[in-house]
DNA sequence: CTAACTGCAAAAGCTTTGCTTTTCA
DNA sequence: TGAAAAGCAAAGCTTTTGCAGTTAG
């Protein structure tokens, strides 16, 4: 049952793992190519996408799926949960002492064995909210404020 | 600030929905797109996924986002969670009547104006649960199984 | 009528993969 | 020294877009 490959530390995944341990923001595997690159200036973005694949199979980092369809990395593995600002789309995380128990609420609605759960709260970030009330609105009546009667 | 555009109701915007509305499933764009073929023979890809776009957008369907890339629709409007199984990947819907309130816990920690969230418990389904169990260790061991020490 | 919409096909992300060379242990 | 990983480039998916023709209202 043991799985007996094993890994190496080089140098392009030890500098990709540093890097994400450093920041608090949440980037994605181009945003980690970038990072990267004033340290190895020759890396591949494949490489970086290996490497992504292989810290968060060990548990090292986290892949983090929120809202959007690109995949982000946390270089924090503790689990906990995710802010999203829906006007700058900027991802915070929620300290790790905030966690709610669903308790067996859910094994017992669905029947499923529930092992683990993902919470994302959307809103406005302090900056949004404050500066950009106005322009957002605007935005998003833009975006979203067509009108239609369906027929059904 | 209104945006006098407007929408027609044309016949592969209602077949679309029409079919979304039948299915508890949480179809892909691409599923949408069979789904509505046998009705709409010549109609294609790009149509479905303006469709789905613009149908997500007046709120008569949900774009969601749940793990994996790729993204799903919903025809059930209404707030709910999901469960997600991890060995065979269905997502199913939460009855709407569990519903959890976080109260102001977030906007006071963050200092963000929270305006949704969005919850997922991954498990497995109750046919995974049962007839799988061994055969999923098996795969997420081979998967994850992979040992190294980062030196970090 | 005419603006919105469709079908088609090409393009545009993001991510994975094949292959040869390099490197860690 | 040999298996794992890197670099490079090509391919693969999903999604978006430009355009000419079609259609709802």
């Amino acid at each position: 049952m043991a799985n007996d490959a094993f890994l190496r530390m080089t140098n392009q995944r030890r500098i990709i793992l540093r890097e994400l341990r450093k920041v608090n923001t949440h980037p994605s595997a181009d945003e980690v190519y970038d990072m990267v690159r004033q340290y190895l200036p020759r890396i591949s973005l494949g490489t970086v996408y290996r490497n992504l694949e292989v810290l968060s199979q060990i548990g090292e980092i986290q892949k983090i799926e929120v809202g959007g369809s690109i995949k982000r990395f946390d270089g924090n593995t503790k689990p906990h949960y995710h802010v999203r600002c829906m006007a700058c789309d900027r991802i915070e995380d929620v300290p790790e002492s905030i966690r709610f128990d669903f308790g067996d609420q859910i094994d017992q609605t669905m029947h499923y064995k529930i092992m683990e759960h993902r919470l994302e709260f959307i809103g406005l970030c302090p900056e949004c909210a404050a500066r950009q009330a106005d322009r957002m609105m605007a935005n998003i009546d833009r975006q979203i404020g067509k009108r239609v009667s369906t027929g059904i």
